[in-house]
DNA sequence: ATGGTGCACTAACCTTTGCATAGC
DNA sequence: GGCTATGCTTTGGTTAGTGCACCA
């Protein structure tokens, strides 16, 4: 209840503020509902009152709110502080507080507030909450300003129940949902990338972006053997000339965006990245745009307000744009490519306000003051820090997060300058040509500021600067250079930051900035292809958080074709490159074989093991990118390419936490293995990890039982001896139970014998003799696939099957195929039956024609059933009528219409013989004269039909009557 | 502040071979 | 008497994921 009243008293705590800012910016079922609000004085001086419950409730809760929760509420607070430009006083914000969690909590949808919620309504139903005391506190005393009457419940919860947090753990369906919500993001990343991709291949921008550059520049498409140091000039240049602002070009087509971007040599990290890509490509460089796939957790509760906030706001529209625009704001100013994907809602709110320059100043001010005057510096930041990254941080302290807040905040506030500047700057500019001369004096102005940026983003790819995922490398391009190494290689060119060939740093920088490297997908030729392992160094870590890679694969597929096609190019090698390629085979071969005590005095230290290890999905790729560098003495860039991340795959370096070994895809750790795993061989040793040996993930087999096996078609060699033997106590409690009962699988003492793959061969299954199926000790065969059936059998899924059998008297098995766990047991699931072969066609036909039969009976059954019913329904309608009739008070002329209608409806649909008809009939010739043949009264709504016997006519042919009242209602009564 | 480790807890997963009774 | 349908009742061990305290 309480819950409800909190609700409903919600909106109009922080509308009841003159805020212009907030109104230009909301959505108009928003306005009204500030208006209304704001008018209903009583309901908004109740509301307070509530909310101070609310708020007090929460506050006396403090140390008992989980820490997300804590943070929630005080970046709500900054949110509503920054908002408000700090002029409210204490009473206002602590209203406003509630107010804005409660809305983010609905927003939230059932994430991090959602559990505020949850725990709210848990604690109403929680039998906690009735055995809860309710303290003696003086309520004025505690609360001087609490006006309202009535109980209230204060929580004195002990700090045992603080500490135990609400654990809601994600459901089955929620790990589907969140699957396919990330697989869905995915795609449409894919979608956006080859879109800019395509934009990249514009002639007119590239023509556009090479009318601009510099003559000696233009001379680098001439380079024949093309090195990352040879593009230096090229990226500097790009980097000087273009630079990121937050301008969104949502509104438009991304080429038009593009257009735009280069107009006014601004735009998004996208458009920079993209537009750098259209560059190289007009320069007749092999380029590819990269893009880092930044897609929705695969993990239900994976970055929790990350989700929620950005997507979930831009979903309801509404009060959240309120909220939007003042997330969005300072990071639509940053210098450093931003989160375009997220950003884009946000900023299509911005684009709304910034329409108008003088409030958005204002909201400019108001962020500064903000600053300055109260001093947390998180204020502005907060806004744009999710949750999960927030710290609960104390006014006015001066560590080094904060001071790289307000170096941020500086870097914002400039860069409000120049978006402000450039909304003038924009109508100036009308077209290329004028723009360049123009761009030059503007450019001036524009560079001053834009030297804070460069300070810290050309250092490198900007870090974290306090905030999430600000400053991420999302964006950038891959020129191949045909003068690096061998062979020639893609190397990274980052023109947002003007880093070249800084592949590994790109991880590095992503997990300064938290934001997951999961993929890093280049586009080409309108194809895409994953490249992140040239980008992940530390592959284990994203394992888990990328898509199953099968599903992955195939959707890039043909994706992988058309990028081929774009970069894949031959590669001519000459003699010496293919000896260099052979040798490095050679050598991968040869440590394939070595000693294992070699390896792993090789690898005492976790350093890269070059070991061959068979991945074995990517297996097939890797050989023939090798046959085709050895059998054709050309490959081609995208062979080679696949040959170079698949060393990437297998040589990543040994983990130094012993947790990575838990799931890793190359090394395994026996402490991490389940009862069920073995090594097998126990080597070689790859290396050691506090102490305990690394060894290959290829050596961590599977062990069944002889029973499990056989499911797989597979028997237990002879002579073979069990790995393992494991106990198992409910098969031993079983076995002491019913001693006589012998299970193949368990010795005497009850012990599970376990076995590997390496002790298996294919079933060998009895053969059918004499029309008699082999069968098990129950009489069945199992038919966990067809390799269990018994040869010269065949499964016959048919159902009642098993009669037919029986009534020929062949030999069969009932077919079982798998188990359903009810009523606490399992139950055996039958499907169809196993007979031999020679009998399937007998069986068949004699099934067909003994179907035939049943289905012609049933036909006839359901017929006659049909019939019977209506025979009854019918008598029952007579006998009512007869006794209405005898001793009714004469109101039931509507009767006799309903069985006059009945009985046309019965002769109309039952088209059977006569003889139904002659048999049904009689209940019309039943009814007395006087109802059915003299004036037949029906009600309707407001008239009673009256069929007077002189206006009745009939055909004598089809043997139908019609009567007819006087209003124009005719009834057609079939004469039988 | 961050990341690794160990422990505790728990939801999800995996396991897996009726019985009595009524009605036809 | 035999067959079929229906209702009854609702495992328990293992694994993986998570949170937390502690430590380096």
């Amino acid at each position: 209840m309480a819950r409800t009243e909190e609700d409903s008293k919600k909106p109009n705590q922080s509308f009841g503020k003159d805020n212009g800012r907030m109104k230009a910016v909301h959505d108009s079922g928003s306005e009204r509902r500030l208006r209304s609000h704001t008018a209903n004085g009583t309901l908004t001086e109740n509301s307070q009152k509530g909310v101070k419950k609310l708020l007090r409730r929460i506050n006396s809760r403090g140390s008992s709110r989980t820490k997300n929760q804590d943070n929630y509420l005080h970046r709500c607070v900054s949110i509503d502080m920054t908002e408000s430009g700090a002029i409210l006083n204490d009473e206002q914000v602590e209203d406003a507080r509630v107010t804005w969690s409660d809305l983010d909590a609905e927003r939230c949808g059932r994430e991090a507030p959602a559990d505020m919620s949850k725990d709210s309504r848990d604690e109403m139903d929680d039998s906690d909450w009735e055995d809860g005391s309710l303290p003696r506190l003086d309520l004025a005393d505690n609360h001087p300003d609490d006006h309202c009457k009535g109980v209230t419940v204060e929580f004195s919860e002990s700090p045992d129940s603080a500490k135990r947090k609400p654990v809601r753990r994600a459901s089955a369906e929620d790990k589907e949902l969140a699957e396919l919500v990330h697989k869905v993001h995915l795609l449409c990343l894919l979608a956006r990338g080859r879109l800019i991709d395509g934009a990249c291949d514009d002639p007119l921008i590239q023509a556009s972006l090479l009318s601009l550059l510099p003559t000696h520049l233009l001379m680098i498409s001439g380079v024949s053997k093309l090195t990352a140091n040879d593009l230096n000039p090229l990226v500097n240049w790009f980097h000087s000339n273009f630079h990121v602002r937050g301008l969104d070009s949502a509104e438009k087509s991304f080429r038009s965006g593009l257009a735009f971007a280069l107009e006014s040599r601004g735009g998004t990290p996208e458009e920079i990245a993209a537009l750098s890509v259209a560059l190289f490509r007009g320069l007749k460089l092999t380029t590819r745009f990269v893009s880092i796939l930044d897609v929705a957790s695969l993990k239900p509760d994976g970055q929790k307000c990350e989700f929620s906030i950005h997507d979930a706001s831009t979903v309801r529209k509404g009060i959240f744009s309120t909220s939007t625009l003042m997330v969005a704001k300072p990071r639509q100013f940053t210098l450093s490519p931003g989160k375009s994907f997220r950003c884009n809602e946000k900023e299509i709110a911005c684009d709304t306000s910034l329409r108008d320059s003088s409030k958005n100043k204002e909201s400019y001010t108001t962020c500064t003051n903000t600053q300055s005057k109260d001093s947390p510096n998180t204020d502005c930041e907060a806004h744009d820090i999710p949750d999960s990254c927030l710290t609960n941080r104390s006014p006015g302290s001066k560590r080094k997060g904060d001071l790289e807040l307000q170096m941020q905040l500086e870097m914002a506030i400039s860069a409000t300058a120049v978006g402000t500047h450039e909304n003038n700057y924009e109508s100036a500019v009308k077209n290329l040509r004028s723009n360049s001369s123009n761009a030059s004096s503007s450019h001036k102005r524009i560079k001053r500021i834009q030297s804070v940026e460069s300070s810290t983003s050309s250092q490198g790819i900007s870090t974290a600067v306090g905030s999430k995922k600000l400053g991420s490398p999302l964006y950038w391009a891959e020129v191949y250079c045909s003068g690096e190494n061998l062979t020639g290689k893609w190397v990274h060119v980052d023109a947002v930051n003007a880093i070249i060939d800084g592949e590994d740093k790109v991880e590095a920088a992503t997990a300064a900035c938290k934001t997951p490297l999961r993929y890093a997908v280049a586009f080409s030729g309108s194809g895409a292809k994953d490249v992140t392992r040239r980008y992940c160094m530390k592959w284990y870590k994203i394992a888990s958080k990328r898509v199953n890679p099968i599903w992955w694969d195939a959707v890039l597929a043909p994706l992988r074709q058309l990028e081929s096609g774009a970069a894949g190019d031959v590669v001519h090698l000459d003699k010496h490159h293919v000896d260099a390629l052979n040798e490095h085979e050679k050598i991968t071969a040869s440590r394939k074989s070595d000693d294992p005590i070699k390896d792993a005095s090789r690898d005492h230290v976790n350093m890269p093991t070059e070991l061959g290890l068979e991945a074995s999905k990517d297996n097939d790729r890797k050989t023939s990118a090798e046959f085709s560098v050895r059998n054709s003495f050309a490959a081609t860039r995208t062979s080679l390419e696949d040959m170079e991340l698949e060393t990437r795959t297998l040589t990543e370096p040994l983990p130094t936490s012993q947790q990575a070994y838990k799931n890793h895809e190359l090394y395994a750790m026996e402490r991490w293995l389940t009862k069920y795993q073995i090594l097998h061989p126990k080597g070689p040793v790859l290396g050691f990890c506090s102490g305990h040996p690394v060894y290959p993930r290829t050596c961590v087999q599977t062990l069944k039982t002889k029973q499990r096996w056989l499911r797989e078609g597979l028997q237990v060699k002879a002579n073979e001896l069990p790995v393992k033997g494991l106990e198992n106590l409910a098969k031993l409690k079983k076995l002491q139970v019913s001693e006589a009962e012998e299970y193949d699988e368990y010795d005497s003492k009850g012990i599970m014998q376990l076995y590997g793959k390496w002790q298996l061969e294919p079933i060998c299954l009895p053969h059918a003799v004499n029309g008699i199926v082999p069968k098990n000790e129950r009489g069945q065969v199992e038919v966990w696939s067809e390799k269990c059936l018994p040869p010269g059998t065949v499964h016959l899924r048919l159902q009642r099957v098993f009669s037919v059998a029986k009534r020929l008297e062949i030999d069969y098995a009932p077919a079982m195929v798998g188990f359903e766990f009810r009523n606490g047991r399992s139950i055996p699931v039958f499907d169809g039956i196993v007979v031999c072969a020679e009998y399937e066609d007998v069986i068949l036909e004699a099934y067909a024609e003994e179907e035939e039969m049943r289905e012609a009976e049933e036909k006839k059954r359901n017929e006659s059933q049909a019939l019977s019913r209506w025979y009854q329904l019918l008598s029952s309608v007579v006998t009512r009528q007869k006794l209405n009739h005898c001793y009714g008070d004469g109101l039931s002329s509507g009767t006799s219409k309903n069985v006059q209608t009945m009985g046309n409806k019965l002769n109309a649909r039952v088209d059977g013989s006569l003889d139904d008809r002659q048999q049904l009939g009689f209940q019309l010739r039943d009814v007395p004269d006087s109802k059915l043949n003299g004036p037949l009264v029906a009600p309707t709504e407001d008239h009673e039909h009256v069929y007077l016997t002189e206006e009745q006519s009939s055909d004598e042919e089809s043997m139908v009557r019609i009567k007819r009242c006087h209003c124009g209602f005719s009834v057609h009564v079939e004469e039988l």
